[in-house]
DNA sequence: TGAATTCCTACCAAAAAGGTAGTAAAATGA
DNA sequence: TCATTTTACTACCTTTTTGGTAGGAATTCA
């Protein structure tokens, strides 16, 4: 029952972007892994997923990087940590429906109503609320 | 964020005695992996976390096996998960006092809030109320 | 004594986590 | 135009964790 390093790292780039929010420039990776002492290449990798999420304006060439789309308080740590690769989900058993036993498994409710019960918790909070 | 097989077979055994409770006889390991498909081997070796927290009678030898020692009312779902060897934190550094940015990092009351929702929320649900 | 059981130690394979390397493509500004 | 800075893409690699398996010793009871 861990959050990956790769959901962890996900919130700090958040972080970051946020921090240079009202300033209205790009922020790019490399000022981030060096600020954060992070590896660039890490750092990329995890914005792959990220972008997926369209969370940012993004800039190619010099003075290039990422800037968020909406205000720090629009986004909720859920929704950032499952664009980061996480599910949220305490069993596979949930996703979809494939799980056979799901009606007779007797604790198939125990694991949705905790999974629900996580994301719920993650949703209300904002990144605004960890600057 | 997954509950691993270990967590989850755990509750198997528990459950398996507590369906039993009544009855007083021991049920050994060889039944409950035959009836649930699951190898009596992994079973066993479960069984090694569960057993230090000192849930059950032990018989040894022929008609041997466990039984629980309390009535399956008084075990929480929480205690049995954390006994089978997951910690329920969410990160690693909740653990000891041995992360030294705790006071300074922006998140750590983030993970350490959601690790005390999911302990509570495991703590809360009784074995009784799965069989 | 023999069968059924727990107990103990060691090993192993597959998957996931965490991370690195190299290069192409785009944008900019000197 | 060309060097520089950035993102984008593809591939690979190492370590840790997960999910097991194997074999046998010790115990108990009929």
């Amino acid at each position: 029952m861990k959050i990956s390093t790769k959901g962890r790292y996900a919130l700090t780039i958040m972080r970051n972007l946020a921090d240079n929010y009202k300033e209205d420039r790009f922020i790019s990776l490399s000022e981030i892994a060096e600020k954060e002492k992070i590896s660039l290449k890490y750092l990329e990798k995890i914005m792959i997923n990220l972008k997926k999420s369209d969370f940012f304006v993004i800039a190619k060439g010099k003075d290039g990087g990422y800037k968020l789309k909406k205000d720090p308080k629009e986004y909720s740590i859920g929704e950032i940590v499952r664009a980061a690769d996480e599910e949220l989900n305490v069993v596979d058993c949930l996703k979809g429906s494939t799980c056979p036993a799901k009606n007779k498994c007797k604790t198939y409710s125990l694991w949705k109503d905790l999974s629900e019960e996580i994301n719920k918790f993650l949703d209300s909070k904002k990144l605004v609320d960890y600057l």
